[in-house]
DNA sequence: CTGCATCCTTATGGATACTG
DNA sequence: CAGTATCCATAAGGATGCAG
C-alpha cells in the first residue's frame, strides 16, 4: 500500500487500474467466460472445468467477483449444500469486451510470441 | 510457474490469459495509454507523468511491453543519452479496447464500489 | 458439497544507491 | 539521462487438511 499519498496518485484515481487489478488475477477472466456460457454453474462443476485451480483459489476468485457485483452466488440450503454461481448484468456487460480482447490476443499472439523470442535471443533481456 | 503440465492445462493454452497477465501488471495499461497520447516520449518525461512509479519498475514495464512488440524503444546515441518510447502498430491496435474497458469501468464503477462496500459490511453477500 | 484454515513458495512492486 | 543493482515487503497463488 502507499503511505500518505491517498489523493494525488495517478494510479489511485485511475478507475481502470482498479478494475484491471481484479480482472488481471490469474483466473478471473476465465471464470467470467465460463460463467457467460451457462445460466448457472455449481462450485464443483467449475472445479472440474478448471482442473488446475484449487478450491481455495476458485472460491477466492468467485468471492472477489461477487464482491464487485459481477457474479451472483445462490445457496440452496440443502444437505449436502448446493451453491450456484451466475453472472450479473454488469458481469454480462463485460463479456463483449473480454471477447474483443480475446480476438485481439488471438490475432496478435503469433507476432507477440515471435517478438518475445527474438527479444530474448538478442540478450537484451536478462535470463537467469 | 507451472511444473510439467505444459499442454493439458486450460490456462496454458489460453491465449487471453497470457496477454492479460502482462497487461494486468500495475502500470502496463497506464503506460500504454500515456504512450497513445503522444508520438513519442522520453523516459524521464514518463517518470514525471507517473510520479508514483520508480525508474526500476517503469523500465521493467517498458521492457516487457517492448519484448511483446507493443512498444518501440529508440536510442539516440548522444551525451547525455536520450531514449524515446512509442507505440507500435500492435500497441496502437490495443488502445481502442483499453478505451472500451475504461468506459466500462467508468460506467460501472459506482455500482462496483457500492457493492464492495455493502459486501464487506455484511461480511457476506447482501440480503435482498 | 462447499470452501475455510494453514502453511509455504514465488512473483511483483518499491526504496535506495549507484554507474555509463 | 536512462537506466541497473540490491535489498526488502507484500500479495498472489498453491498444497493439504478439515469442518459445517
Amino acid at each position: 500500500m502507499q503511505k500518505n499519498r491517498n489523493n494525488n496518485s495517478i494510479i489511485e484515481i485511475c478507475p481502470i487500474r482498479n478494475i484491471v487489478a481484479r480482472l488481471g488475477t490469474k483466473w478471473a477472466l476465465l471464470v467470467i467466460v465460463i460463467l457467460s456460457e451457462q445460466e448457472a454453474i455449481r462450485f464443483s462443476e467449475m472445479c472440474k472445468l478448471i482442473p488446475d485451480i484449487s478450491s481455495k483459489v476458485l472460491s477466492e476468485t468467485l468471492k472477489t467477483l461477487e464482491a464487485d457485483g459481477l457474479v451472483t452466488r445462490k445457496v440452496y440450503p440443502t444437505v449436502p449444500p448446493k451453491v450456484e454461481y451466475s453472472l450479473t448484468d454488469i458481469g454480462h456487460s463485460l463479456v463483449p469486451i473480454i471477447q474483443e480482447l480475446t480476438e485481439w490476443a488471438l490475432k496478435n499472439m503469433e507476432a507477440i510470441m515471435n517478438n518475445r523470442e527474438k527479444f530474448e535471443k538478442t540478450g537484451k533481456h536478462e535470463d537467469k
